[in-house]
DNA sequence: AACGGTATAGTCCATATGGACTAATCGGAA
DNA sequence: TTCCGATTAGTCCATATGGACTATACCGTT
């Protein structure tokens, strides 16, 4: 399908440039502002070029198109844009791919900032998906620990992994959470819910 | 300083290959095969383009030297690499300026996965520095959380902030742990020691 | 009235990345 | 013997990235 074609391309800015389309149409100055605004920059790396790239990407691709174009004063005019409906597809796609995988973090963490866009029961099977592989990951790594110390590896070359096995515990404790107090509706979820307010601190560090 | 400069051009890969090259001269393909045995493709995405590329950067910029030149049969000939000077104190210029920082995940992991090549104190000194930002750092989430809760925003639009908030927590324990015990000495430290054994289960996901 | 700084709205270019491709050799099975 | 696949040892190219740069307008100060 050319539809998962595309969605297979589309980089975490991407996701996050059509994902805030979906609001309302914008220029891209605009969507710039909003996304440093909601500290989106530290989910995410974004710079001018990148982003300027990015957009005229996606157009391409058709996922976005423009709407006309003001002028206001002397300045550069800008251009609005718009989602098409083969970008809003691309998003729900994108989400539905990358959610359960765990490889890749930071296109997880825009998968997860963007699940919304999901219905719940969706979002419960994929992250119980995600679990199973994570699961197995830490264990994994647990025995690839054990192994190591009992074969007399000194702690010096140990340490990484056993701060990637400490995080993994983390992880995995919270999404329990999250998956069970999600599959109780302890919360509303879906696009039914109130819009989002202006500055939520947005997500974490970069790569 | 030259020095400092070519330090900051580093990246990730080029760090692990010098870091390899210490260990023993080699030639590309071999350091790639040790690499991935050793599971640092987990650490760090290695790919054939990129990792030839980063070689022949490194030659240019005259961290690392041919040593020699091999042919076995009638496959391809095998050209041999060193370390330079310059490459030991790059690696070590570069885990000084990456360990204490928060925001390059990446290239922490890189990092402290290298950190043994740095004496004990100073280890301990960068990584205090380190849990000194990474607490702002919680505290920021911590109270963006609060605010976001009192407010009213949604659930929904906070689950990302929430994991990224838990994960703080769990990295900031796993280093407030990890510094007591280097700071005791509870374990031995630096080139001193035992060489790395073979498969030891390397790093974790990539970006 | 001139001046400096900041916000607006981008462009441009070098380069790091990753994925596809090449090509020879070796070992084992049919 | 011949064919198949894996291993060895890379090359090549399109493109995503980031950082430097441009240029105008607005606003407050001295």
């Amino acid at each position: 399908m050319s539809l998962k074609d595309l969605a297979c391309k589309l980089t975490p800015l991407g996701v996050m440039t059509l994902a805030l389309l979906r609001e309302r149409d914008m220029h891209p100055y605009e969507m710039l502002r909003l996304m440093r605004q909601r500290h989106h920059d530290k989910l995410v790396p974004i710079t001018n070029g990148t982003f300027y790239h990015t957009v005229s990407r996606l157009q391409k691709a058709g996922l976005l198109a423009e709407i006309g174009t003001d002028r206001e004063g002397n300045r550069p005019e800008r251009t609005t844009y718009t989602v098409t409906d083969a970008g809003t597809d691309a998003v729900v796609d994108w989400v539905h791919a990358e959610l359960p995988r765990i490889d890749h973090p930071l296109e997880f963490r825009v998968a997860l900032a963007e699940s919304h866009n999901l219905p719940r029961d969706a979002v419960v099977d994929l992250l119980s998906a995600r679990r199973a592989a994570l699961t197995g990951e830490h264990r994994l790594y647990r025995d690839g620990l054990e192994g190591a110390r009992a074969k007399g590896v000194p702690e010096q070359y140990r340490v990484q992994t056993e701060r990637q096995t400490a995080l993994l515990g983390a992880e995995l404790a919270w999404l329990d959470d999250l998956i069970e107090r999600l599959a109780a509706s302890e919360f509303s979820w879906g696009p039914d819910a109130e819009p989002e307010r202006e500055p939520v601190k947005g997500g974490s560090a970069n790569d």
